[in-house]
DNA sequence: TGCTATTAGGACCATACGGTCCTAATTTCT
DNA sequence: AGAAATTAGGACCGTATGGTCCTAATAGCA
């Protein structure tokens, strides 16, 4: 992939999770990326729809690095590297100061009801960390309790995430996400069986 | 309150929870709304702008009326309102036929980073929210363990109901919220005391 | 009867938007 | 050296947007 593509990418990435992507113009990304005109952006991009979608890409690309791939580490418990991970989702979130959610979510929220293209991309990013989580829950199974449902809890887990994330924005309030991710934990640790200790789980507080 | 004004309102918060507030212009409005022409409507409201406070607004008390108004219930025993409460969430929301989110969480996604008016006002709805269900958990603190955190737990509840809402308008199906519901009662009763028996709570499955 | 609020309808405006087209200079790669 | 890709810059277009202004018909009310 060009430098300039990428360029463009991560330029369009920022404006559109700090304003949202009908508000973000071609020409706001023209800025930002230092490009030198229109020409010089559909050049590379065929048009703002495509654009988005592969912001999106990217997005899903850089969590799926960042965050979800510490579902994955093959030497951890599964519940403490689903603690980490819940952990990793703050840190990313006070990187941008409690501004900016979730890319997802952000989008999720504009464009689910208004634009199928983006409805049907997002759905598959909520539908691909979600099987994330639900693997690792079968990891963990010797750990949980028989009657555990992974698809509702991933969901639960992508959900209250997702609306933490949403009220930290609004409130500009980072302990909120803080909060929440401490008390999702003990969900989480609500549903581990009776023998098997929770690992190591920091409660703040 | 003339009925026209209402009027404009009803139409402007259907579009707005459809489209969201940026996509829909102030001519859609006025189709919808069946007036005359622009003067018609800025003879109603002096800016895009103030129409979407004020319809934040209405829809602030309709929620209000119609889910807020179970939480206070005096005939009901506390844990069971917020029983309640949580169905009449899941109850609104199959209305719009899985479309259509909070109109809060709607907002607050698209607007709380690109425009302060509107996101202090949207934490104040949070706030108001919060508030109801943190003296609803006082009320309820006989038959909580000592140890819970009204206003963590409070928050909790709302970013899961907004996280859940989210994704159900995102994946189409109203089994996501209903699942998430269902969790967070199973959450909420995980603080109440030992010897307090949690309120007929319908798992349902 | 008059005054005021409402309804009606349209012209108009500046700005912004996504997108196309064209020309030409500059790199990069073969 | 020469072809192909990239950068540069600008004119242009159709459409949509929020908002203003003006005129006139119709209701409602004192």
């Amino acid at each position: 992939m060009s430098e300039r593509r990428t360029q463009i990418l991560d330029a369009a990435a920022t404006l559109i999770s700090e304003r949202g992507f009908t508000s973000t113009s071609v020409d706001d990304v023209i800025k930002g990326a230092k490009l030198s005109g229109k020409s010089h952006f559909y050049h590379y991009f065929k048009s703002k729809e495509e654009l988005g979608y592969e912001v999106l890409n990217r997005q899903f690309e850089r969590f799926a690095e960042r965050g979800l791939a510490i579902l994955r580490e093959p030497m951890i418990d599964p519940l403490e590297r689903l603690s980490l991970f819940i952990d990793a989702v703050v840190a990313l979130q006070s990187e941008s100061g409690g501004r900016r959610g979730s890319p997802f979510g952000n989008l999720a929220a504009e464009l689910a009801d208004a634009h199928e293209g983006f409805r049907v991309r997002i759905e598959a990013v909520f539908e691909r960390w979600a099987s994330q989580i639900r693997s690792l829950l079968w990891e963990a199974r010797p750990q949980l309790q028989d009657d555990v449902d992974a698809v509702r809890l991933s969901r639960f887990i992508i959900a209250a995430l997702e609306g933490a994330v949403l009220m930290t924005r609004v409130k500009r309030d980072l302990s909120v996400l803080e909060g929440i991710a401490a008390d999702l934990k003990r969900f989480i640790g609500m549903h581990v069986r009776d023998g098997a200790a929770m690992p190591t789980h920091r409660n703040l507080e």
